[in-house]
DNA sequence: TACCGTTGTGTACAGTTGTTCACTTATGTG
DNA sequence: CACATAAGTGAACAACTGTACACAACGGTA
Protein backbone atom coordinates (compact mmCIF):
# COMPACT_ATOMS: atom_id res chain seq x y z
CA UNK A 1 0.00 0.00 0.00
CA UNK A 2 1.18 3.28 -1.25
CA UNK A 3 0.34 6.15 1.34
CA UNK A 4 0.13 9.28 -0.92
CA UNK A 5 -0.08 12.81 0.53
CA UNK A 6 -2.64 15.08 -0.20
CA UNK A 7 -1.06 18.27 -1.03
CA UNK A 8 -2.56 21.37 -2.49
CA UNK A 9 -1.63 21.05 -6.73
CA UNK A 10 1.44 22.88 -7.14
CA UNK A 11 2.74 22.36 -3.46
CA UNK A 12 5.73 20.19 -4.01
CA UNK A 13 7.32 22.80 -6.63
CA UNK A 14 7.21 25.15 -3.89
CA UNK A 15 8.20 22.66 -1.50
CA UNK A 16 11.36 21.89 -3.72
CA UNK A 17 11.78 25.38 -4.51
CA UNK A 18 11.81 26.75 -1.02
CA UNK A 19 14.22 23.66 -0.36
CA UNK A 20 16.68 24.69 -2.35
CA UNK A 21 17.01 28.15 -1.16
CA UNK A 22 16.83 27.03 2.49
CA UNK A 23 20.61 25.36 1.83
CA UNK A 24 21.49 28.03 0.12
CA UNK A 25 20.59 30.10 3.07
CA UNK A 26 22.64 27.62 5.36
CA UNK A 27 25.67 28.58 3.55
CA UNK A 28 25.75 25.74 0.66
CA UNK A 29 26.63 26.67 -3.02
CA UNK A 30 23.41 26.17 -5.14
CA UNK A 31 25.75 24.65 -7.65
CA UNK A 32 26.83 22.14 -5.21
CA UNK A 33 22.97 20.93 -4.56
CA UNK A 34 21.64 17.41 -5.95
CA UNK A 35 18.62 16.26 -6.65
CA UNK A 36 18.98 13.94 -3.49
CA UNK A 37 19.97 17.08 -1.47
CA UNK A 38 16.95 19.05 -2.41
CA UNK A 39 13.93 16.05 -2.38
CA UNK A 40 15.62 15.17 1.25
CA UNK A 41 15.29 18.65 2.60
CA UNK A 42 11.91 19.18 0.84
CA UNK A 43 10.60 15.95 2.49
CA UNK A 44 9.73 13.84 -0.57
CA UNK A 45 11.18 11.31 -2.45
CA UNK A 46 13.80 11.68 -4.95
CA UNK A 47 11.71 10.68 -8.01
CA UNK A 48 8.85 13.28 -7.57
CA UNK A 49 11.66 15.82 -8.44
CA UNK A 50 11.35 15.40 -11.88
CA UNK A 51 7.88 15.82 -12.07
CA UNK A 52 8.51 19.76 -11.63
CA UNK A 53 12.09 20.29 -12.96
CA UNK A 54 13.94 18.67 -15.52
CA UNK A 55 17.06 18.97 -14.03
CA UNK A 56 18.72 21.17 -10.69
CA UNK A 57 19.39 23.93 -13.78
CA UNK A 58 15.83 23.93 -14.51
CA UNK A 59 14.88 24.48 -11.13
CA UNK A 60 17.32 27.27 -10.81
CA UNK A 61 15.84 29.14 -13.60
CA UNK A 62 12.51 28.68 -12.08
CA UNK A 63 13.86 30.20 -8.97
CA UNK A 64 14.93 33.12 -10.90
CA UNK A 65 11.72 34.18 -11.95
CA UNK A 66 10.60 34.09 -8.44
CA UNK A 67 13.50 36.37 -7.76
CA UNK A 68 12.10 38.71 -9.97
CA UNK A 69 8.78 38.67 -7.94
CA UNK A 70 10.66 39.85 -5.16
CA UNK A 71 12.90 42.41 -6.72
CA UNK A 72 9.62 44.18 -7.80
CA UNK A 73 7.61 43.91 -4.67
CA UNK A 74 10.90 45.66 -3.90
CA UNK A 75 11.06 48.35 -6.17
CA UNK A 76 6.71 49.29 -5.99
CA UNK A 77 7.57 49.42 -2.02
CA UNK A 78 10.61 52.10 -3.17
CA UNK A 79 8.70 53.96 -5.53
CA UNK A 80 5.75 54.29 -2.73
CA UNK A 81 7.80 55.37 0.31
CA UNK A 82 9.87 57.53 -1.51
CA UNK A 83 8.66 60.67 -1.16
CA UNK A 84 10.68 63.61 -0.46
CA UNK A 85 13.80 63.67 -2.87
CA UNK A 86 16.43 64.73 0.24
CA UNK A 87 15.91 61.63 1.81
CA UNK A 88 15.53 59.81 -1.52
CA UNK A 89 19.09 57.70 -0.87
CA UNK A 90 18.71 57.26 2.62
CA UNK A 91 15.18 55.59 2.40
CA UNK A 92 15.97 53.80 -0.67
CA UNK A 93 18.70 51.77 1.47
CA UNK A 94 16.58 51.23 3.92
CA UNK A 95 14.15 49.32 2.28
CA UNK A 96 16.58 47.16 -0.01
CA UNK A 97 18.47 46.40 3.26
CA UNK A 98 14.90 45.42 4.46
CA UNK A 99 13.88 43.06 2.13
CA UNK A 100 17.20 41.41 2.00
CA UNK A 101 17.15 40.77 5.59
CA UNK A 102 13.35 39.13 4.61
CA UNK A 103 14.33 37.51 1.75
CA UNK A 104 17.59 36.33 3.06
CA UNK A 105 17.91 32.75 0.77
CA UNK A 106 16.68 34.92 -2.30
CA UNK A 107 19.54 37.18 -2.32
CA UNK A 108 22.03 34.57 -1.49
CA UNK A 109 21.18 33.00 -4.15
CA UNK A 110 21.28 35.95 -6.32
CA UNK A 111 24.59 36.98 -5.37
CA UNK A 112 25.92 33.56 -5.98
CA UNK A 113 24.02 33.00 -10.07
CA UNK A 114 25.85 36.29 -10.62
CA UNK A 115 29.12 34.16 -11.01
CA UNK A 116 27.36 30.70 -10.66
CA UNK A 117 28.06 28.32 -13.67
CA UNK A 118 24.82 27.81 -14.87
CA UNK A 119 24.95 30.43 -17.96
CA UNK A 120 21.23 31.15 -18.01
CA UNK A 121 20.66 32.17 -14.37
CA UNK A 122 23.26 34.08 -14.84
CA UNK A 123 21.71 35.76 -17.84
CA UNK A 124 18.44 35.98 -15.92
CA UNK A 125 19.65 37.82 -12.64
CA UNK A 126 21.94 40.04 -14.62
CA UNK A 127 18.53 41.00 -17.35
CA UNK A 128 16.39 41.40 -13.59
CA UNK A 129 19.52 43.86 -13.12
CA UNK A 130 19.28 45.71 -16.27
CA UNK A 131 15.06 45.85 -15.71
CA UNK A 132 15.90 47.03 -12.34
CA UNK A 133 18.05 50.23 -13.61
CA UNK A 134 16.52 51.14 -16.20
CA UNK A 135 13.07 51.77 -14.07
CA UNK A 136 14.98 53.65 -12.11
CA UNK A 137 15.94 56.00 -14.83
CA UNK A 138 12.60 56.28 -15.43
CA UNK A 139 11.76 57.30 -12.27
CA UNK A 140 14.61 60.05 -11.86
CA UNK A 141 13.07 61.61 -15.19
CA UNK A 142 9.77 61.82 -14.09
CA UNK A 143 10.71 63.17 -11.10
CA UNK A 144 12.48 65.45 -12.87
CA UNK A 145 15.92 64.39 -10.95
CA UNK A 146 17.96 64.24 -13.77
CA UNK A 147 16.66 66.63 -16.62
CA UNK A 148 20.65 67.67 -17.42
CA UNK A 149 21.94 64.15 -18.04
CA UNK A 150 21.50 62.71 -21.42
CA UNK A 151 19.76 59.35 -21.97
CA UNK A 152 23.01 57.70 -22.15
CA UNK A 153 24.46 59.41 -19.47
CA UNK A 154 21.74 58.77 -17.08
CA UNK A 155 21.37 55.23 -18.14
CA UNK A 156 25.28 55.06 -17.16
CA UNK A 157 24.80 56.53 -13.58
CA UNK A 158 21.51 54.02 -13.02
CA UNK A 159 23.54 51.11 -13.80
CA UNK A 160 26.56 52.28 -11.57
CA UNK A 161 23.90 52.68 -8.68
CA UNK A 162 22.57 49.23 -9.05
CA UNK A 163 25.42 47.44 -9.15
CA UNK A 164 27.25 49.00 -5.75
CA UNK A 165 23.77 48.21 -4.30
CA UNK A 166 24.38 44.37 -5.71
CA UNK A 167 27.75 44.29 -4.52
CA UNK A 168 27.17 45.40 -0.83
CA UNK A 169 24.34 42.56 -1.32
CA UNK A 170 27.94 40.48 -0.21
CA UNK A 171 28.48 42.61 2.20
CA UNK A 172 25.04 42.43 4.39
CA UNK A 173 24.93 38.60 3.54
CA UNK A 174 28.56 38.32 4.80
CA UNK A 175 27.40 39.23 8.37
CA UNK A 176 24.73 37.66 11.05
CA UNK A 177 21.10 38.90 9.91
CA UNK A 178 20.98 40.38 13.75
CA UNK A 179 24.26 42.29 14.11
CA UNK A 180 22.78 45.80 13.71
CA UNK A 181 25.74 46.95 14.31
CA UNK A 182 27.86 45.77 11.13
CA UNK A 183 24.43 45.94 9.17
CA UNK A 184 23.86 49.82 9.88
CA UNK A 185 27.90 50.61 8.61
CA UNK A 186 26.76 48.86 5.27
CA UNK A 187 23.86 51.01 5.18
CA UNK A 188 26.01 54.14 6.07
CA UNK A 189 28.66 52.63 3.40
CA UNK A 190 26.16 51.83 0.81
CA UNK A 191 24.03 55.33 1.11
CA UNK A 192 26.81 57.58 0.86
CA UNK A 193 28.48 55.74 -2.72
CA UNK A 194 24.74 56.42 -4.03
CA UNK A 195 25.32 60.25 -2.48
CA UNK A 196 29.20 59.87 -4.04
CA UNK A 197 27.35 59.00 -7.88
CA UNK A 198 25.32 61.35 -7.68
CA UNK A 199 27.05 64.31 -6.76
CA UNK A 200 29.19 62.80 -9.82
CA UNK A 201 26.53 62.86 -11.90
CA UNK A 202 25.42 66.51 -10.85
CA UNK A 203 28.51 67.82 -12.30
CA UNK A 204 28.97 65.49 -14.82
CA UNK A 205 30.20 67.10 -18.00
CA UNK A 206 29.77 69.97 -16.89
CA UNK A 207 33.21 70.78 -15.96
CA UNK A 208 34.57 69.52 -19.38
CA UNK A 209 33.18 72.54 -21.27
CA UNK B 1 55.74 -2.97 -9.04
CA UNK B 2 54.80 0.71 -8.54
CA UNK B 3 56.12 3.09 -11.61
CA UNK B 4 56.50 6.39 -9.34
CA UNK B 5 56.98 9.33 -11.48
CA UNK B 6 59.60 11.68 -10.95
CA UNK B 7 58.30 15.32 -10.35
CA UNK B 8 60.23 18.24 -8.57
CA UNK B 9 59.00 18.90 -4.99
CA UNK B 10 55.55 20.51 -5.39
CA UNK B 11 54.66 19.92 -8.67
CA UNK B 12 52.09 17.36 -7.76
CA UNK B 13 50.70 20.44 -5.60
CA UNK B 14 50.69 23.06 -8.47
CA UNK B 15 49.07 20.44 -10.68
CA UNK B 16 46.32 19.91 -8.03
CA UNK B 17 45.53 23.68 -7.93
CA UNK B 18 46.10 24.37 -11.45
CA UNK B 19 43.39 21.87 -12.44
CA UNK B 20 40.94 22.83 -9.86
CA UNK B 21 41.46 26.09 -12.15
CA UNK B 22 41.08 24.61 -15.52
CA UNK B 23 37.83 23.37 -14.52
CA UNK B 24 36.40 26.53 -12.71
CA UNK B 25 37.96 28.24 -15.94
CA UNK B 26 35.96 25.34 -18.14
CA UNK B 27 32.64 27.39 -16.50
CA UNK B 28 32.55 24.83 -13.10
CA UNK B 29 31.67 26.41 -10.14
CA UNK B 30 34.55 25.43 -7.40
CA UNK B 31 32.31 24.93 -4.86
CA UNK B 32 30.80 21.68 -6.82
CA UNK B 33 34.61 20.11 -7.57
CA UNK B 34 35.44 17.05 -5.99
CA UNK B 35 38.21 15.82 -4.94
CA UNK B 36 38.62 12.70 -7.54
CA UNK B 37 37.34 15.08 -10.33
CA UNK B 38 40.31 17.07 -9.57
CA UNK B 39 42.73 14.53 -9.47
CA UNK B 40 41.57 13.03 -12.49
CA UNK B 41 42.07 16.66 -13.93
CA UNK B 42 45.95 16.75 -12.75
CA UNK B 43 46.45 13.31 -14.21
CA UNK B 44 47.55 11.97 -10.49
CA UNK B 45 45.79 9.57 -8.38
CA UNK B 46 43.02 10.52 -5.90
CA UNK B 47 45.20 9.37 -2.39
CA UNK B 48 48.06 12.31 -3.62
CA UNK B 49 45.35 14.80 -2.83
CA UNK B 50 45.43 14.20 0.86
CA UNK B 51 49.64 14.69 0.77
CA UNK B 52 48.76 18.35 0.22
CA UNK B 53 45.63 19.63 1.08
CA UNK B 54 43.15 18.44 3.69
CA UNK B 55 40.31 19.10 1.90
CA UNK B 56 38.97 21.00 -1.09
CA UNK B 57 38.19 23.99 1.52
CA UNK B 58 42.12 23.77 1.93
CA UNK B 59 42.85 23.95 -1.77
CA UNK B 60 40.40 27.36 -2.06
CA UNK B 61 42.59 29.15 0.52
CA UNK B 62 45.91 28.04 -1.00
CA UNK B 63 44.46 29.49 -4.74
CA UNK B 64 43.33 32.81 -2.84
CA UNK B 65 46.73 33.12 -1.57
CA UNK B 66 47.89 32.95 -5.44
CA UNK B 67 45.22 34.72 -6.35
CA UNK B 68 46.70 37.89 -4.32
CA UNK B 69 50.18 37.02 -5.91
CA UNK B 70 48.45 38.21 -9.59
CA UNK B 71 46.63 40.77 -7.71
CA UNK B 72 49.79 42.02 -6.48
CA UNK B 73 51.64 41.85 -10.14
CA UNK B 74 48.41 43.60 -11.52
CA UNK B 75 49.03 46.99 -9.17
CA UNK B 76 52.60 46.51 -9.93
CA UNK B 77 52.29 46.72 -13.50
CA UNK B 78 49.48 49.91 -13.02
CA UNK B 79 52.03 51.68 -10.79
CA UNK B 80 54.74 51.36 -13.58
CA UNK B 81 52.78 52.25 -16.48
CA UNK B 82 50.28 55.18 -15.13
CA UNK B 83 52.55 58.25 -16.14
CA UNK B 84 50.41 60.98 -16.94
CA UNK B 85 47.26 61.62 -14.48
CA UNK B 86 44.98 62.38 -17.04
CA UNK B 87 45.16 59.23 -18.87
CA UNK B 88 45.31 57.17 -15.13
CA UNK B 89 41.82 55.49 -15.94
CA UNK B 90 41.87 54.24 -19.28
CA UNK B 91 45.37 52.62 -18.44
CA UNK B 92 44.45 51.49 -15.52
CA UNK B 93 41.00 49.97 -17.01
CA UNK B 94 43.23 48.31 -19.79
CA UNK B 95 45.63 47.19 -17.94
CA UNK B 96 43.32 45.18 -15.18
CA UNK B 97 41.46 43.98 -18.75
CA UNK B 98 44.37 42.63 -20.07
CA UNK B 99 45.39 40.87 -16.92
CA UNK B 100 41.81 39.33 -16.52
CA UNK B 101 41.95 38.33 -19.97
CA UNK B 102 45.61 36.54 -19.53
CA UNK B 103 44.26 35.13 -15.94
CA UNK B 104 41.34 34.04 -16.91
CA UNK B 105 40.71 31.25 -14.90
CA UNK B 106 41.94 32.79 -11.52
CA UNK B 107 39.71 35.34 -12.10
CA UNK B 108 36.38 33.44 -12.42
CA UNK B 109 37.49 31.96 -9.41
CA UNK B 110 37.68 35.53 -7.42
CA UNK B 111 34.72 36.53 -8.76
CA UNK B 112 32.80 32.79 -7.80
CA UNK B 113 34.09 33.08 -4.15
CA UNK B 114 33.20 36.44 -3.52
CA UNK B 115 29.97 34.72 -3.01
CA UNK B 116 31.23 30.76 -2.11
CA UNK B 117 30.48 28.27 0.15
CA UNK B 118 33.79 29.07 2.13
CA UNK B 119 33.68 31.73 4.44
CA UNK B 120 37.54 31.69 4.75
CA UNK B 121 37.70 31.72 1.38
CA UNK B 122 35.26 34.91 1.19
CA UNK B 123 37.33 36.78 3.40
CA UNK B 124 40.08 35.88 2.03
CA UNK B 125 38.92 37.63 -1.28
CA UNK B 126 37.42 40.55 0.83
CA UNK B 127 40.46 41.35 1.88
CA UNK B 128 42.64 41.24 -1.07
CA UNK B 129 40.22 43.93 -2.28
CA UNK B 130 40.60 46.03 0.96
CA UNK B 131 44.11 45.93 0.34
CA UNK B 132 43.59 46.62 -3.09
CA UNK B 133 41.56 49.89 -2.54
CA UNK B 134 44.03 50.93 0.81
CA UNK B 135 46.90 50.84 -1.90
CA UNK B 136 45.22 52.84 -4.39
CA UNK B 137 44.19 55.59 -1.82
CA UNK B 138 47.81 55.63 -0.89
CA UNK B 139 48.85 56.38 -4.53
CA UNK B 140 46.36 59.22 -4.78
CA UNK B 141 47.31 60.82 -1.95
CA UNK B 142 51.23 60.14 -3.30
CA UNK B 143 50.24 61.52 -6.24
CA UNK B 144 48.57 64.61 -4.26
CA UNK B 145 45.43 63.54 -6.54
CA UNK B 146 43.31 63.98 -3.92
CA UNK B 147 44.08 66.70 -1.75
CA UNK B 148 40.91 68.29 -0.77
CA UNK B 149 39.55 64.66 0.59
CA UNK B 150 39.37 63.39 4.32
CA UNK B 151 41.06 60.43 4.99
CA UNK B 152 38.08 58.69 5.04
CA UNK B 153 36.29 60.10 2.10
CA UNK B 154 39.03 58.99 0.12
CA UNK B 155 38.81 55.80 1.68
CA UNK B 156 35.26 55.28 0.66
CA UNK B 157 36.17 56.63 -2.91
CA UNK B 158 38.39 53.95 -3.83
CA UNK B 159 36.07 51.24 -1.62
CA UNK B 160 33.53 52.05 -4.45
CA UNK B 161 36.43 52.22 -7.32
CA UNK B 162 37.66 48.73 -6.76
CA UNK B 163 33.82 47.58 -6.14
CA UNK B 164 33.00 48.84 -9.97
CA UNK B 165 35.80 47.37 -10.78
CA UNK B 166 35.37 44.10 -9.35
CA UNK B 167 31.88 44.04 -10.63
CA UNK B 168 32.74 44.49 -13.82
CA UNK B 169 34.74 41.27 -13.68
CA UNK B 170 31.46 39.43 -13.94
CA UNK B 171 30.62 41.43 -16.93
CA UNK B 172 34.34 40.70 -18.65
CA UNK B 173 33.89 37.11 -17.25
CA UNK B 174 30.75 36.46 -18.70
CA UNK B 175 31.32 37.54 -22.97
CA UNK B 176 34.42 35.09 -24.64
CA UNK B 177 37.60 36.18 -24.12
CA UNK B 178 37.86 36.94 -27.97
CA UNK B 179 34.65 39.03 -28.48
CA UNK B 180 36.80 42.23 -29.14
CA UNK B 181 33.91 44.24 -29.74
CA UNK B 182 31.89 43.64 -26.47
CA UNK B 183 35.19 43.89 -24.11
CA UNK B 184 35.89 47.18 -25.63
CA UNK B 185 32.27 48.01 -24.55
CA UNK B 186 33.24 46.66 -21.00
CA UNK B 187 36.04 48.93 -21.00
CA UNK B 188 34.45 52.19 -21.95
CA UNK B 189 31.62 51.77 -19.73
CA UNK B 190 34.16 50.64 -16.93
CA UNK B 191 35.85 53.60 -17.39
CA UNK B 192 33.09 55.66 -17.00
CA UNK B 193 32.25 54.38 -14.10
CA UNK B 194 35.61 55.33 -12.72
CA UNK B 195 35.28 59.15 -14.33
CA UNK B 196 31.78 59.52 -12.79
CA UNK B 197 33.02 58.41 -9.38
CA UNK B 198 35.93 61.30 -9.53
CA UNK B 199 33.83 63.63 -10.86
CA UNK B 200 31.19 63.03 -7.60
CA UNK B 201 34.79 62.75 -5.38
CA UNK B 202 36.37 66.09 -6.78
CA UNK B 203 32.76 68.10 -5.48
CA UNK B 204 32.23 65.89 -2.84
CA UNK B 205 31.26 67.87 0.30
CA UNK B 206 31.95 71.13 -1.40
CA UNK B 207 28.19 71.57 -2.15
CA UNK B 208 27.04 70.89 1.18
CA UNK B 209 28.45 73.21 3.03
C1' DT C 1 75.90 3.51 3.23
C1' DA C 2 71.93 3.27 6.26
C1' DC C 3 68.07 5.60 7.50
C1' DC C 4 63.88 8.42 7.60
C1' DG C 5 60.43 11.56 6.27
C1' DT C 6 57.95 12.93 2.19
C1' DT C 7 55.42 11.96 -1.76
C1' DG C 8 53.14 8.93 -5.17
C1' DT C 9 50.57 4.37 -6.06
C1' DG C 10 46.98 0.55 -5.98
C1' DT C 11 43.28 -1.56 -3.76
C1' DA C 12 39.32 -1.50 -1.12
C1' DC C 13 34.85 -0.18 0.84
C1' DA C 14 30.78 1.82 2.38
C1' DG C 15 27.85 5.60 1.31
C1' DT C 16 25.70 8.69 -2.07
C1' DT C 17 24.43 10.11 -6.49
C1' DG C 18 21.26 10.60 -10.83
C1' DT C 19 17.96 8.22 -13.25
C1' DT C 20 14.65 4.49 -14.78
C1' DC C 21 10.75 1.60 -14.05
C1' DA C 22 6.35 -0.13 -12.71
C1' DC C 23 3.05 1.03 -9.45
C1' DT C 24 -0.71 3.57 -6.91
C1' DT C 25 -3.55 7.32 -5.85
C1' DA C 26 -5.77 11.93 -6.40
C1' DT C 27 -7.97 15.39 -9.36
C1' DG C 28 -10.80 17.51 -12.55
C1' DT C 29 -13.31 17.30 -17.03
C1' DG C 30 -16.58 15.03 -20.15
C1' DC D 1 -19.86 8.19 -12.86
C1' DA D 2 -16.03 6.95 -15.80
C1' DC D 3 -11.74 7.92 -17.21
C1' DA D 4 -7.46 10.36 -18.67
C1' DT D 5 -3.91 12.80 -16.75
C1' DA D 6 -1.09 14.66 -13.20
C1' DA D 7 1.40 13.69 -9.10
C1' DG D 8 2.83 10.79 -5.68
C1' DT D 9 5.60 6.22 -4.17
C1' DG D 10 9.34 2.44 -3.51
C1' DA D 11 12.77 -0.58 -5.32
C1' DA D 12 16.60 -1.04 -8.12
C1' DC D 13 20.86 0.07 -10.75
C1' DA D 14 25.35 1.29 -12.18
C1' DA D 15 28.38 5.01 -11.54
C1' DC D 16 30.66 7.82 -8.74
C1' DT D 17 32.19 9.78 -4.28
C1' DG D 18 35.42 10.59 -0.06
C1' DT D 19 38.51 8.38 2.65
C1' DA D 20 41.54 4.65 4.78
C1' DC D 21 45.27 1.53 4.51
C1' DA D 22 49.56 -0.63 3.33
C1' DC D 23 53.24 -0.31 0.44
C1' DA D 24 57.00 1.54 -2.82
C1' DA D 25 60.12 4.82 -4.52
C1' DC D 26 62.46 9.04 -3.98
C1' DG D 27 65.41 12.90 -1.60
C1' DG D 28 68.27 14.46 1.74
C1' DT D 29 71.17 13.85 5.90
C1' DA D 30 74.10 11.68 9.29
Amino acid sequence: MVEKQRRKPGETREKLMSAALTLVGKGRHFASLGIREVTRQAGVVPTSFYRHFRNMDDLGLQLVDELGLVLRRMMREARNNVLQADKLMEESVGIFISHVQANRSFFFFMAQGLAGESRAVQEGIRSEMRFFASELANDLRRLRLAEHLSDGDLDMTCDLVVRSVAFSLTDLLGVAPDDDYQIDQIRRRTTRFLQLIFVGAAHWKSEGT
